[in-house]
DNA sequence: CTACGGATTTTCT
DNA sequence: GAAAATCCGTAGT
């Protein structure tokens, strides 16, 4: 078990994205540990991607964190009410970021129980061990990300990502998620997943 | 199983 | 003032 160091978001988003299949995402809370592996993900490509929060440079003090340094979380609040995860990766200077889309529970699974539905591991319905983690604003719930994780540093000790030793599994990528806005954007295959996993929030 | 609408508040125009 | 990188409950097939 390691932890991945900057040099592994330093790299454009789609490498990152894929790469980020099969890490687990861990969340320590009052000194103890949440974790989940991740299924699914989502490139932002850079200030040609119309779907991208950064699109054609914007800079606003939301997206800031963005143009910083690779490794740090950027955390938005969309909706009204959910949380979305994601890594800034690339060069400083360069708006690049990954979305983290839908994760396997691995520890933690009474607190992630508690998070999201308000009660024990035991008594969830079947539906209900699916959906704890399998979409971007239920994981955040899950593992008890956010608005105070925005700009975290990944290379810390709250929430950070480690590489196992993972069973084989096969890589599929597809559109992006609820972008439907983004006009030629909707279509581009940036959404990388681990095929027949049980928890990636939309399959084809 | 799919389809639809409502929730709710931050963020930027 | 409008839109938003979502989720959930309800209704219909």
């Amino acid at each position: 078990m390691t932890k991945l160091t900057r040099d592994f978001y330093t790299r454009d988003a789609l490498s990152v994205a894929r790469d980020l299949l099969g890490k687990r995402l861990v969340r320590i809370v009052d000194g103890r540990e949440i974790s989940a592996m991740i299924v699914e993900t989502e490139a932002y490509m850079g200030i040609d991607d119309k779907a991208a929060h950064f699109y054609a440079g914007r800079r606003t003090p939301r997206v800031e964190i963005i143009y910083g340094k690779p490794g740090f979380s950027y955390v938005f609040f969309i909706y009204g009410m959910h949380h979305c995860f994601n890594i800034v990766t690339g060069p400083e200077g360069i708006p690049q970021a990954v979305l983290i889309r839908a994760a396997e529970p691995v520890s933690g699974l009474e607190r992630m129980a508690q998070n999201r539905f308000g009660k024990a591991y035991a008594r969830l319905e079947k539906k209900q061990l699916i959906q704890l983690t399998n979409g971007p604003g239920k994981l955040c719930a899950a593992l008890a990300i956010h608005r105070d994780c925005n700009g975290m540093d990944l290379c810390g000790d709250e929430l950070f990502l480690t590489d196992h030793d993972a069973e084989a599994f096969e890589v599929l990528s597809s559109r992006r998620i609820g972008i439907d806005y983004a006009e030629e954007a909707r279509e581009f295959p940036w959404r990388m997943y681990i095929k027949d996993n049980r928890y990636v929030s939309v399959k084809g």
